[in-house]
DNA sequence: ATTTACAATGTTAACGTTATCACAACAGAA
DNA sequence: TTCTGTTGTGATAACGTTAACATTGTAAAT
């Protein structure tokens, strides 16, 4: 039995031609009615609105781009991201480009050993032809990347590029109001000792979430035990070695705030380890809302960074950065939103 | 000499006319050695590679597809996956698409229930006005949209599609030889007791799983305690909750298989609340190589699917299916290989 | 009634590529 | 020599849309 193997005949779609004749009117009337440029009279509107939908009419993408000449290539580069990050980073920066007929390129500059090599990212992304990047830390906090692509004079967006680049464009979310926001929440949840887990150096936003914690303990007139503090590396193992310690001095901290969902999760292994409960013990916090936060039990309370969101703006800014015809200013900087997650992994001390 | 009006400052893109120019010959020309028609000669095809290397040209994908080039919209479709598996599975398409010169467009169909509404599916997809769909799991088994597929005439290939449409285009491992694998590993290393957690029953893999599992059972004359065999859903706490029965049986296994990372990792986590040390009382291991299995501790033992590469031969196939003539038979079915991967969590039993 | 202004629509020419067919060059066959 | 292919190459017309400019209608101002 021979299978049939039929190539599927794609039914022609429908083109704006077909609508305006439909209609009885011009494609530019048609046109103008798709793209809302008012200045069409209402009765047409109405007429061709009904004939689009009447025929399905879906504007051809690569036409409408290809005419008016703004499709872009973007780079997305990045550096040995957590999968969950990236994911949703490419499902944000994807749309975007969908939504904008721009065509999404990745440069994966990641590396066995987790240096990052300055040198080798200008090299490639000089090569690349791009149109524009968009950065993802830590690579967005490298002043040295961030001088050679100003130098190249190629486009470029950063993603919670912290203190570098204050002029850049950029898009992040107020990491230190966050990690202040999760604290007071814990705080008005009744804890006193609070333990917190700085991520890596490498990462401008490690720094920014320190002093958001800070802050809202000085707020509330509580101190910081120094032991209570430690710094890990953004991952799950740095985790259970920063718990090994803050759980093992003498009055142990009632919660833990981890500046990522990794080292939260790790925390919450090594503090079973010690024979701890969580949250009844103690209660552990994160960052990130990754994942993990809800593949893990308990699942995690934690800061929820609208990543994908992120992405999305990163390729509008860039595409209105890139089409700006140099007389209006644009926006540069965009503060996206972040909210607190409360899940299983926090509650008030007992 | 009257050049015509340029937009503004801001430098053009390249076009195959300058190319063309440049090189001493025409459009038509360029536009053949970049597709690669064998009708060129020699030199001229060297003169033109190199101009356009000089220029750095690169096609304009917009107009490719404009012009009825082979350029196609391809879908990708997701269901609830894990992130760690979707972002592996976007790097992969991504990259085969920039090669291939396709445009990716994501159908995200997840839904909160985690239910899967085959007909909200169908009615997207014809809807989208794709030209190819690659279907991963568990959509990739679902009988009804893969007929509404053919009844439709799109074309798509299948991620790991199990039993279901045997003579679709499918891109897959061996997953009952891979599970048959890894049980003779545990094996090999001396375990005689093993346990098995199953995954979710809609995943057509977790049938072959268990049916490689009990082969290599079998064939080493080994028996399963049917105690120690427990379904999951593929989620953390389901490996929780595996643990929580089989571990507290009369005489509990020295390893456990989970069909999956996360229900590996929630197995260790219930294995620790009994007291179990992992791997020194028990081992564990499980399916997948996610983010997960290194992201925790101990370091996963586990399997590892190409799922990039799967992605990627996805695409392939979809290309050449489409632009297939009728008249040549295409491969329709890519098998890859696995591979075990050796970490921590798992020891000979002592 | 005539001008003026502007709103509403239409016309034409791109946009960058490939398909199609035409043509040139050059071989081998008659 | 002339004819007949074959192999390169070029000219031109799409593809579906929007930009830029041209034209028409219409109401207010003179």
């Amino acid at each position: 039995m021979t299978q049939p193997r039929r190539r599927s005949h794609r039914k022609q779609p429908v083109t704006i031609k077909e609508v305006a004749e439909k209609a009885g009117v011009s494609q530019m009337t048609v046109s103008r009615v798709i793209n809302r440029q008012g200045l069409v009279k209402e009765a047409t509107r109405e007429k061709v609105e009904q004939t689009i939908s009447e025929l399905h009419y879906r504007p051809n993408l690569m036409a409408r781009r290809l005419a008016g000449g703004k499709s872009l290539f973007i780079g997305l580069v990045y550096h040995n991201p957590s999968q969950g990050y990236l994911s949703k980073l490419l499902v944000g920066a994807l749309n975007a480009c969908r939504d904008g007929g721009h065509h999404l390129v990745l440069e994966d500059l990641s590396s066995e050993d987790g240096e990052l090599n300055p040198q080798a990212v200008i090299d490639r992304l000089r090569q690349s032809g791009l149109d524009g990047i968009i950065l993802t830390p830590p690579i967005s906090n490298n002043p040295d990347v961030i001088a050679a692509l100003q130098k190249e004079g190629i486009a470029y967006v950063g993603i919670a590029p912290g203190a570098t680049d204050p002029d850049g464009l950029r898009v992040e979310i107020d990491d230190a109001e966050a990690a202040d926001s999760m604290t007071q929440y814990l705080i008005d949840q009744g804890h006193r000792r609070i333990g917190f887990v700085m991520g890596h150096k490498d990462h401008a936003a490690s720094i920014s979430r320190y002093n958001g914690f800070k802050l809202a303990m000085k707020r509330n007139n509580l101190e910081i035990n120094p032991d209570h503090v430690e710094t890990g590396a953004f991952t799950y193992y740095s985790g259970i070695e920063a718990g090994r310690k803050i759980l093992t001095t003498k009055t142990p901290p009632t919660a833990i705030f981890a500046s990522n969902d990794d080292m939260a999760a790790g925390m919450i292994a090594a503090a079973r380890g010690f024979g701890f409960k969580v949250p009844k013990d103690i209660s552990v916090v994160g960052f990130d809302d990754t994942d993990l936060a809800t593949t893990f039990w308990p699942q995690l309370t934690t800061v929820r960074q609208p990543i994908a969101q992120m992405a999305e703006k990163s390729v509008d800014l860039l595409s209105s950065y890139i089409h700006n015809d140099d007389t209006t200013e644009i926006e540069n900087r965009r503060l996206l939103e972040f909210s607190i997650v409360k899940r299983d992994s926090a509650i008030p001390p007992s």
